[in-house]
DNA sequence: GTATTATGTTAGCAGTGTCAACATTAAAAT
DNA sequence: ATTTTAATGTTGACACTGCTAACATAATAC
């Protein structure tokens, strides 16, 4: 009687999802355990996606809205100051959102031209850094901007990566010489300098 | 009455693994379906791996020895070719090993130190950097190699996730602007210059 | 030579992605 | 307004997965 069909079950379902996704690790994601968490049969969610893969890239897309979000926060007139803080929200969004940054950036969904939604989000984020560097840049070479922000874009992904190990390891270790994590964690203790310097030295 | 015990079960399946693991992605890899290849019982390998991740570890740290013998081929004396050389290796061995290169950085196993042949395969990587890093170097200040290493690192790992999107990605895509894959490509083209301007410019 | 340990096998549990066949309802066509 | 159709839900099933417990056999230590 009161509710054979959902009504908003696509969207619940991606919800639920990307909360499944960040918390557990998007490996841990099940469709059927999503299922049941939006009271509804193990096969519903095969209405709306076709594939896990298919879910997948909806999380992804989500991700990289939220992403292009953070990284367009600040307002500031100094376009230096634009570009290291979209670096450092891209560092806390790939920090705090940790499994979903996985999820974007991994293999879960190997070809985004499948997708073009997804396609078209990932490509905002990449688009908006670009616009930034521009604004930045004396050099106003349009191949000269192109290479530059593929680096900052690759340095800020690969610190990414370091600054979640860091967390992960424990505390002792950080400590340890002949290690990665000491010379993360400095940089980490002084992002704003680090990523000023980073900035000014691109 | 040949063959009850195996004789190098542990060591076919790392391999056997590795081998799927390449080819097909860590995610396909079946404890089962590897066993099968072994022509040995569904649970044989439970013997020798407690879990999936511990034989993830394995290949993992097979994964870094490997890679820890591509980045020390070059034998020149120019310390800055040998930089570049290293650099380059890296690049190869990130996209030609791509799946295992995800094995190896994602979050299949999250916490190395729980691995600690692994994790010393993985640190022997960062030192060798470090110490082709610190003999190229002017400034032989600890804190400012440890760092420019990170650098190095963190840029040549976000590099290696581009060079595998631009694999993925339809031909006519890398032509299309606003898009990174045009500059990626570029880059691509003329690999050993960029290299060059990169450890030059560090 | 016997006891112990390492390494193999079989059977089975609970969970997974996915599909086919069927049920119900909302939307569109008449 | 009624009927057709498409969208969205459910049940049941298949083949697969990681993993465990109970048992079998072989290599090793004493």
């Amino acid at each position: 009687m009161s509710s054979y069909h959902h009504g908003n079950l696509k969207q619940e379902l991606i919800s639920c999802a990307s909360k499944i996704c960040e918390r557990d690790g998007y490996t841990k994601l099940s469709i059927r355990s999503l299922a049941k968490e939006s009271n509804v049969s193990q096969t519903a969610p095969y209405r709306h996606f076709k594939t896990k893969e298919d879910l997948y890239a909806e999380i992804a897309r989500e991700g990289f809205d939220n992403l292009h979000k953070a990284i367009s926060k600040s307002k500031s007139q100094n376009t230096q100051d634009v570009l290291v803080s979209a670096s450092k929200e891209y560092l806390k969004f790939g920090t705090k959102n940790s499994n979903t940054y996985d999820l974007m950036f991994g293999t879960a969904v190997p070809d985004f031209t499948k997708y073009p939604s997804l396609f078209k989000s990932a490509n905002s984020v990449y688009r908006h850094i670009t616009t930034l560097f521009a604004a930045y840049s004396k050099n106003k070479d349009s191949k000269f901007i192109q290479e530059k922000c593929i680096d900052i874009w690759a340095h800020l992904h690969g610190l990414v990566g370091l600054l979640r190990k860091l967390e992960v390891v424990p505390a002792k270790l950080v400590e340890m010489p002949d290690t990665p994590f000491m010379a993360v964690n400095k940089i980490n203790e002084d992002l704003d300098g680090y990523l000023k310097r980073f900035i000014k030295n691109i």
